[in-house]
DNA sequence: GGGCGGTGTTCCACTCAGCGGTACGCTGAT
DNA sequence: ATCAGCGTACCGCTGAGTGGAACACCGCCC
């Protein structure tokens, strides 16, 4: 009763899925959130559904591929499972070609930079930069943010396959904050508008006090985006338009650069 | 009871680890080395040692599971695995509370900047930011080292407990190029004056062309290192001594904010 | 054309890895 | 002392996982 998920929501938590081994081991890895740090056995069980024998036994075999780590007070995600995310194929390349941009951008604002991809309809952070002033922004590296709500995610969605686009404009546009657009005709506008331009806005639609440009990343044929790059800054001090420039020129930069290279992402 | 070795060095391609599903799956994962992009099934069957039905099973579980992608021409590592990786515990919160420092660093020096952390005997990189101009060094982000060749390496290995330090000093020194110091002796030598000064360098001793220093970011007691920054650059133009104070400024200031926080890392 | 070494895929009967209910020992709070 | 919650250990049942074999598909060379 007094449990209220104050975070983020854990998993899906699809019940076939935990009806194999391997199912249960990434369920177990999945209920790691985003700000989990360390969890205990009993919290795994809880989140997870699983009986307790069980989870005990997958964690220490997961323990010892070094996918987890144990200590005494709980399980942690451990380096093994950094390593491996790390080789994952299009975020690697994407994050190696795009680093030199992104220091660029950073350089020339000193505000906080993002490099975004879309999975499914939601935005993956692929890299974030900043220096000591940055914005608190809740953005991580690796997070997933709403498409509606996000410069990336509109810069994204503004370039995506119409299914992708309609299921965004039809599906749930969660109300984040008072100025979130959650009405499917203004955000289609503001899509077509960044359709022309190039570029996407957010003015305080996923956290209050957060301004943020961004620019899409678009492929050889420009005519769908593979990733997406912005500026964010706090109400106040951050204007938008005069990071304009920047963005979209680190954008076509990066694109260009991928356009040249032989395997494509 | 069964004789368990309890040595901490990682895993060799254990055969038993073959025989549980988690073991074959987290096989076919580890079977991407770093630079592979894509691995046909006939491969990964190559590279496991699994029977080819087994692989093409457990491999489309994966896919499943977002942790595999399956291609036209074959599997590569999918964006659900950085996703998890980004959320281990200690390389995710070294690397967000890091990041302005390394900023910092590399608007100083604007040569390339590294992260690293000590993992059984060797370096993992836990961030690598670097420019347009950056040398051509073969690390990678998520990608291992030797210590005795690498001045992050020395700079972790001279702040180890003694036992690391014997395993690392007696165990393989390979010569990776004409300068790597394969010498014991030698090496302890460079490991006490990294001690004495609290800065450790490689002069092309990993990759021929390179120079590099570091210096270890050490806990609140300042006994052990939690990790290193470096910064590299190529002979000719880099000359260490120009950055040593930036790195050591880098690294310390990195060392009293952690040992300001409340979880420590 | 027809064989041939290479792929990826599908099938299916056996069997042992994985299962999870039960029970135990250990805290600390009441 | 009692209890509630935790982590660990045990162990017999069973169906998920197994992998050999057979199949379908390439290009490639003769």
């Amino acid at each position: 009763m007094p449990n209220e998920p104050a975070t983020d929501a854990p998993s899906p938590a699809d019940a076939a899925d935990l009806e194999t081994v391997l199912g249960k081991a990434v369920a177990i890895l999945r209920a790691f959130g985003t700000d989990d740090r360390l969890l205990p056995l009993a919290e795994l069980v809880r989140r997870t559904g699983l009986p307790k024998g069980t989870v005990h036994r997958v964690a220490n075999d997961l323990v010892h591929h070094r996918l987890l780590e144990k200590t005494e007070h709980g399980y942690r995600l451990a380096g093994g499972l950094f390593e491996l995310g790390m080789r994952a194929a299009t975020e690697r390349t994407l994050l190696e070609v795009a680093m030199p941009f992104l220091q660029d951008l950073y350089e020339r604002t000193h505000e906080t930079v993002h490099l975004g991809v879309r999975e499914g309809t939601e935005v993956v952070y692929v890299a974030k930069i900043g220096g000591h002033r940055q914005a608190r922004t809740p953005s991580r590296t690796g997070g997933r943010m709403p498409m509606h709500c996000t410069a990336i995610g509109k810069a994204l969605l503004a370039h995506a396959e119409p299914e992708v686009r309609r299921a965004v404009l039809e599906g749930d546009l969660d109300r984040r904050t008072p100025y979130t657009v959650v009405a499917p005709g203004l955000l289609e506008q503001q899509l077509e508008r960044a359709l022309e331009t190039g570029l996407a806005y957010e003015r305080e639609e996923s956290t209050p006090g957060l301004l943020c440009v961004a620019a899409p990343v678009l492929d050889a044929d420009g005519r769908r985006a593979l990733a997406a790059i912005s500026v964010t800054g706090p109400v106040g001090r951050f204007r938008p338009e005069q990071h304009e420039t920047a963005v979209r020129a680190a954008a076509t930069a990066l694109a260009s650069t991928l356009a040249r290279r032989p395997g494509g992402l």
